[in-house]
DNA sequence: TTGAAAGCGATACCAA
DNA sequence: TTGGTATCGCTTTCAA
């Protein structure tokens, strides 16, 4: 592990300056003379000299980190954040921490112990608890990704009430059907927590008595499976099944075609995110499309601003818009019109 | 952003006692008497001291940090990844950093750059040049994760090979299916490099002419729905379609059900991983079962020890041993014998 | 057992 | 323009 052990105090001796030239030169900063630059860069280079981060950290008192907390699902959703959130934190010369809390007990004292490491933080919705949210705002500025914390903690998400309302209405009015059914575990997060919502308040805006329970599953493809079991088997099955996530809605698709059941003949299906596989399947899925990197680049911008300004007041929180996209699976024509906007 | 403003120094001061007092209460070490143990511990408690990250690796010159480079693929090979390595590495009170070179320009350059951050890094076969992972291993401890690197750099990785000719072999021998295709790149990573060669292993072991060319897309589902459109498409549809994984062997699937192909009567298609969704679809893939979180906690294993022997020669790299899952999508009947082992 | 002081590696202020 | 030096926050000899 050869090279790195050079540090300033090195090269000044070896370029026969002060540590404080070698400091302007390593940094561009403060006035040099072009033969002191040269000696400086000739020693730098010759001894392949790097400055060392944990000293210059500690020196700026700042980490040039960023944190990114989730539950740790997996699927193109969480891979699409990771990606939003390092287009910005790269550029920043942020590198990104992440921790994925599972179903870990103590997952508040690791995010308490990852904000002693970083600059910042942004938690996914529903992660961790909100006294631990609060804690974690105290010490770093803090944003939450995809849902809502405290009053006080900003927050990016987008506006999946409206958006699974305009999508439930879709199916309730446009084809007329009455028997839905909603899967995904409102306690499970923010996200899912709103859409469920949604998907109530369209009933009620038609004077309509909406389901009392969603189907609880988690948010993957397996899940989907799994409530295509609960719900395709025995007698009552649904006339459509509104899922929270596309994966969902691919593993409710998977099931339903495997009992040999036609989709949206014999029963519609639709999904939220638009992620890729939703315009593959056959049928295509009806969905909403959701900025997901957006978001997430919105929330590292966010917070690499509030460490830039450690005065300012904590941004405000911001609503992304989302897109209803309307293809087969819910019974439309293939040229059905291309969908409204989620409002 | 309140309390962590107080450092060491404060609490001597506050406690009445000497900074190193502190750190040795602080730090457990050393032998302190029960009445300055009690001032210090009191004065903690009470002003919310917190060691500082930074000060405290600074003088370890250690990171507490571990960082996991790849490509930015997404679903559950690389959830199940992090999440192996994860399970390793917070027990340790390392903390992880990723990085997602995906398709950018100056990947090698960022995971230099990250190199100066933690303390050893694992890098995901086939994400960094070799120069680079050479270059990257003179800094800090690399353990090269699926795949291999330069004969100097550790590796875990599993049987690819054999695993893939095992399979293959089923369906050439048990079959006695002639007309494979091969869907992935093996240039996108050493893991399917491997496939394709044990694929190929496999016909010459019988003294048959292996297709030339693999039908090279990526890893995704959506990439296999592109390849069953190519295979699928006008006149010469293989026999069965052998995927570099599982998902992307869903992807065809969802592509032959949806232009009315029956699995695996009019065509076979193997996966490769063991993904959940594997035994979830109609039919269940026969696939290869993969220690994925096994792989990454070992790698994260491996980097631990080499951090903590400094001194010490490179661990050996390590090959996991697979599982052959046989399901019905080869063709075998639904209570099929359970496969015997990869090798 | 306790404390003073010397680092760890870099930045930045203040004089010169 | 340059250099000396204090500082960042903590750990760890080395004496007392």
């Amino acid at each position: 592990m050869g090279n790195s052990r050079v540090t300033v105090r090195e090269i000044a001796r070896l370029a026969g300056v002060s540590v404080a030239t070698v400091s302007r030169v390593s940094n561009g900063t403060g006035q040099v003379s072009e033969e002191m630059r040269r000696r400086v860069l000739d020693a730098i280079e010759k001894y392949g000299y790097r400055p060392d981060h944990l000293g210059r950290a500690l020196a700026a008192r700042r980490h040039g980190a960023l944190g990114l907390v989730f539950p740790g699902l997996s699927g193109p959703y969480f891979t699409e954040l990771i990606q939003g959130f390092e287009s910005e934190a790269v550029p920043a010369r942020a590198s990104v921490h992440i921790l994925c809390t599972h179903l870990r007990e103590d997952s508040d004292d690791q995010v308490l112990e990852m904000a002693r490491r970083v600059d910042g933080v942004a938690v996914v919705g529903g992660t961790i608890s909100d006294p631990a949210l609060l804690r974690l705002a105290e010490m770093v500025p803090v944003v939450v990704l995809a849902g809502r914390g405290p009053e006080t903690v900003p927050s990016v998400s987008v506006d999946n009430a409206p958006a699974m309302a305009r999508l439930t209405r879709h199916l309730l009015v446009d084809h007329g059907l009455r028997d839905l059914a909603f899967v995904g575990n409102p306690d499970g997060s923010p996200d899912v927590s709103e859409r469920w919502a949604g998907f109530r308040d369209a009933y009620r805006e038609l004077d309509l008595d909406p389901p009392a329970e969603p189907v609880r599953v988690a948010m993957q493809q397996p899940d989907g499976v799994l409530a295509a079991e609960r719900l395709l088997t025995g007698g009552a099955a649904p006339q459509a099944v509104v899922c929270a996530n596309d994966e969902i809605a691919l593993g409710v698709l998977v099931g339903a075609l495997g009992r040999g059941l036609r989709v949206p003949e014999d029963l519609v299906i639709t999904g939220f995110d638009d992620a890729p596989m939703a315009a593959l399947v056959a049928p295509p899925l009806t969905t909403v499309r959701q900025p997901i990197r957006d978001l997430a680049a919105e929330a590292a911008r966010s917070i690499l601003t509030a460490v830039d300004a450690p005065g300012a007041a904590a941004p405000d929180s911001i609503v992304l818009p989302t897109e209803f996209v309307v293809r087969r699976s819910c019974g439309c024509p293939a040229e059905s019109p291309t969908g409204g906007t989620g409002k």
